[in-house]
DNA sequence: CCAGCATATACTTGCTGTGAGTATAAGGGA
DNA sequence: TCCCTTATACTCACAGCAAGTATATGCTGG
């Protein structure tokens, strides 16, 4: 918008142009060891964050500052998630709003030491539903299936009572359909929705069935972890940013227990290497490592040529079906 | 963040919490008579726009007036695009952030009168080189290609000119590669880095080719059109957003070519029926229309129990290769 | 009334992607 | 030396889908 913009400019005349302040968080993801894990800071309960200022020349490079202040940790790759209007947060003095903006940021923990402050948890903490690599995890359908059960029936309305279950059924896979690993943000919505969650607290009371166990978060950051692990669950396949998270160099087997992590679900080996191999993403350095046992593994590093080269076709990642 | 974020607040007192405004754009989209429609103010060079102020309840509904009042139209699927810090809008008076967060909205043109001001523009306006429809359209190959190859050879650094001309390449689908209709805001950001579009004008001189011949728009509106045409383009495919630009009522092949004129290439008849209808995603009427000549079409309504199925398996695209 | 046309609708074919299983190679340790 | 583990290679089978072809149905113009 500028001088030519007339016609709405008037209109805004109308209407006081308010100011607010702006924040910027970060979701800022490492694997190690096969274990996908969060960068927080606090009581491993928050994540890095702070408010975008005049000084930063961009949104991006703001959020770059706030995470390397808070933990030490400098970014690679870095992705807008949402923006979001916090309701609840009108400041108390003063009329004002607050705007959050949200970022997923792929890093290696390897990075940096990390100030005292901020450490690396694992995201199936806070998500111990989402993790299938060793099939479905008991707290499916031990534990969040009856409560869900519990909470659909708690409407009167027949309509709204089979909506519910719907819902519940498609995000968990209840009923024989199949798990579907990008669902996170749905699935912790109808936890939270159940009031199954610590955060969902405010409309506690007595007649609301204990939490499911699991790590909680301030405020709405949570939400926006699993926001950016359905992102990425999704993203992996259809784009080669897993290789923001291997070191230099790694073997096949590696990367492919880093997707897995990720996905939360096994991988056919022989597709994954076929697949692989065939998009051309990687490139062997002539090196093989013995540590994994057995026979030595090949060590290969990522084309970045494939970077411009994938933009069209996309990486597709075969995910084992049952 | 609230109290319990004592971290990060300490941090944040070292740096003034400046304040910022924020402004909602909406990129509003409609279908009519096989074409794509843009909805603009102004000189059909303005999406309609406005601050977001505290008398709105949130972001959503914040652009949702600003879309009715300055066009007349209400909004149905609204979906956000992309939040942007615009570097050259700091206020000159004062020292001030402008921040956009800019959306994609979706629905019928029919829908109300429409106030003077505003109209609806074929989006093919801005964008001559998106429509493939009729095959590659002339000016991808008379016009861009020769101005693409003078922009990469433009540089003297060879590895620059061989990375240039393979961004061109596989954005444009030239030397037989095939044409990604989903590529559009790459597309749209190599025109304008080889400034064939009068927004790249402030850095415009004599040495600098002619323009593509193309309607443009005001500051960067232009971009958030491609980068809505890109997402629509790409989110047409896995969900069934296209109903919401849909009369109540409607022919399988009417719902084809709107597919088609999003898409801005051709469908396989036979194949596309195949696919909405063992996707279940509409239901018969029962009624037919003649208004179409030759044999009466049969009318469909939209299936809306399939919005909460579909949420899993997707709504998949049959788009023809060559 | 009939020919021709335009659209709708149905069926068939062949390729490709990919899920899944099996077999072989290579090194280390008991 | 045997066995274990991991890496690497090959094969099969099914599903999805692009593409082509054929038939049905109603309108229109000569």
């Amino acid at each position: 918008m500028d001088d030519q913009a007339i016609g709405p400019r008037k209109d805004r005349a109308a209407v006081k142009a308010d100011e607010v302040k702006v924040d910027l968080i970060a979701f800022v993801v490492a694997v190690n060891d096969s274990e996908p894990c969060v960068l927080t800071i606090g009581q491993a309960d928050t994540l890095p964050s702070g408010p975008f200022a005049l000084e930063h020349r961009s949104l991006q490079s703001g959020l770059r500052g706030w995470v390397e202040q808070q933990t030490g940790h400098p970014l690679g790759y870095i992705e807008q998630l949402y923006t979001f209007a916090d309701r609840d947060r009108i400041g108390a003095e003063r009329q004002q709003r607050v705007i959050s903006i949200s970022y997923l940021a792929l890093t290696r923990k390897e990075q940096a030491a990390g100030s005292p402050k901020c450490g690396w948890q694992s995201w199936y903490e806070y998500f111990p539903w989402e993790d299938h690599r060793s099939g479905t995890p008991p707290v499916v359908l031990d534990v969040l299936r009856p409560r869900l059960i519990e909470w659909a029936d708690g409407v009167s309305d027949a309509a709204a009572r089979r909506e519910r279950w719907q819902r519940a059924t498609i995000a968990f896979g209840f009923d024989d359909r199949l798990w579907n690993e990008e669902l996170t943000l749905q699935r912790y919505e109808l936890v939270y929705e159940a009031g199954l969650v610590q955060e969902a607290g405010s409309g506690r009371d007595a007649t609301l069935p204990p939490l499911v166990p699991s790590k909680s978060m301030v405020a709405d950051h949570r939400r926006i972890v699993a926001t950016g692990i359905a992102r990425l669950r999704s993203k992996i396949k259809y784009r080669p940013v897993v290789f923001e998270l291997m070191p230099p160099v790694f073997t096949l087997l590696q990367l492919q227990r880093t997707v897995e992590a990720l996905a939360g679900r096994l991988i056919h080996k022989p597709n994954f290497r076929r697949l692989i191999e065939q998009q051309e993403l990687v490139e062997e350095t002539g090196e093989a490592t013995t540590e994994t046992g057995g026979r030595p593994a090949k060590l290969y590093r990522f084309r970045h040529a494939a970077l411009d080269e994938r933009v069209i076709a996309g990486t597709k990642l075969p995910l084992a079906r049952g």
